[in-house]
DNA sequence: TATTGTTATACTCTATAACTATA
DNA sequence: TATAGTTATAGAGTATAACAATA
C-alpha cells in the first residue's frame, strides 16, 4: 500500500515508524489504548471500567438477560464473565435470579442502585465519547463506525 | 447523536445494544479485540505478539534506539518494557549494548536472527492486515486511519 | 535534581480447559 | 449428549511506585 498518508502521532525526536504506520492494526492499537485510558478515567468516579459499564448497559437494555447471552454481547468468554458479575452483585448493582423455566440458567437484572449508577455513568461515558470524536466531522465518524463494524464482522474469530 | 447508523455485528436473538452502539468506544473495543485475535494468530508461527512485533519493527527502523525511546514509540511504560526486551534478548533476537556516551543508557539492535524473524513476520503481519481491511474501499480506509490518528492525538493521555 | 534502566506489585483482560447440575 | 454456570490456571497488558547508577 504505497503512498498511504502520514497520519500518526509524532514519535520522539528522530525516531521513525514508517513500517509500522503501514499497518492498520498498529493504528488501531494505539488509538484504542488512548481511548481506553480516557474512558477509564471518565468511569473511575463510578468504580466502573469499560467492561463493567458495558455489562450494566446491556443488562439495563435487556432485563432478564442470561449470563451466556451477556457474554456473547460483550464478546467475552463465559468463564471470564463470572468474576465480573460476582463483583457487580457484591456491590449490589445487579441481581442474579434463577430462571424459573430452566434450572441451569439465571436471569440478570439491575438493582435500584444499579439503575442509579448506570444513569450517571452513562452521562460521563457519553460525554467522554463525544469529546473523543469531537475532532471528526460527521462523515468521518460514520465511516469510522462502519469500518470498525466491517472489520469486526469479517474477523475470523467471529466468522 | 440521533440517527447514527446501525453498524454493529448482530447480537444473540432478541438482545439489543442500542445504547452501547451509540458509543464509539464500544465499537473500537470490539473491533480491536477481533483484530488482535487475528493478528495474534498470524504472528504465532514466529512466537511474536503485536507488542514484540512492533518492538522489533521499531528497533529495525531505528538501530541504536534506547529503551526509553522505544517505550514512547510503543506507548508502553518503561517498566513494562523491560520484560519484553528480556524475552527478545533471551531469544537472541536483539542485542542490548551499553551506550558509550551515556553510562545510564543502552542501545538496541537487531541480531541477525532478529532481522530474519522480523522479515518473515512482517510478511505475515502485512498479509493479515491487508486481509482485515480488504472489506474497506480506499476512501474508507484512508478515513479510518485519519480518524484513528486524530483520536489518539487528541486523547488526554497523550496531550 | 533529573533521567535510565530496573524491580516489584497489583489488577484487568484474554484463552483454555475441565467440572457440576441441569436439560 | 449438550448446555449453563462455574472454577481454575496461565499469560499478556497496564498502572503505579520505588530503587540504584549515572548525568
Amino acid at each position: 500500500m504505497p503512498g498511504r498518508a502520514r497520519t500518526h502521532v509524532p514519535l520522539p525526536e528522530g525516531i521513525t515508524d514508517a513500517a509500522l504506520r503501514d499497518l492498520v492494526s498498529y493504528s488501531m492499537k494505539r488509538a484504542f489504548n488512548a481511548m481506553q485510558a480516557d474512558m477509564l478515567r471518565a468511569l473511575a468516579p463510578f468504580d466502573l471500567r469499560l467492561m463493567t459499564f458495558a455489562a450494566l448497559s446491556l443488562i439495563s437494555e435487556n432485563p432478564g438477560l442470561r449470563p451466556s447471552q451477556l457474554a456473547d454481547g460483550l464478546a467475552v468468554e463465559r468463564g471470564n464473565l463470572v468474576g465480573i458479575l460476582d463483583a457487580l452483585a457484591a456491590r449490589n448493582l445487579i441481581d442474579r435470579i434463577p430462571c424459573p423455566v430452566d434450572g441451569r440458567a439465571q436471569t440478570l437484572h439491575l438493582t435500584e442502585a444499579g439503575v442509579a449508577v448506570l444513569a450517571r455513568a452513562r452521562q460521563a461515558a457519553r460525554a467522554q465519547d463525544s469529546r473523543m470524536v469531537d475532532v471528526l466531522d460527521p462523515d468521518a465518524l460514520a465511516t469510522l463506525l462502519s469500518a470498525l463494524a466491517k472489520i469486526e464482522e469479517h474477523a475470523r474469530t467471529r466468522a
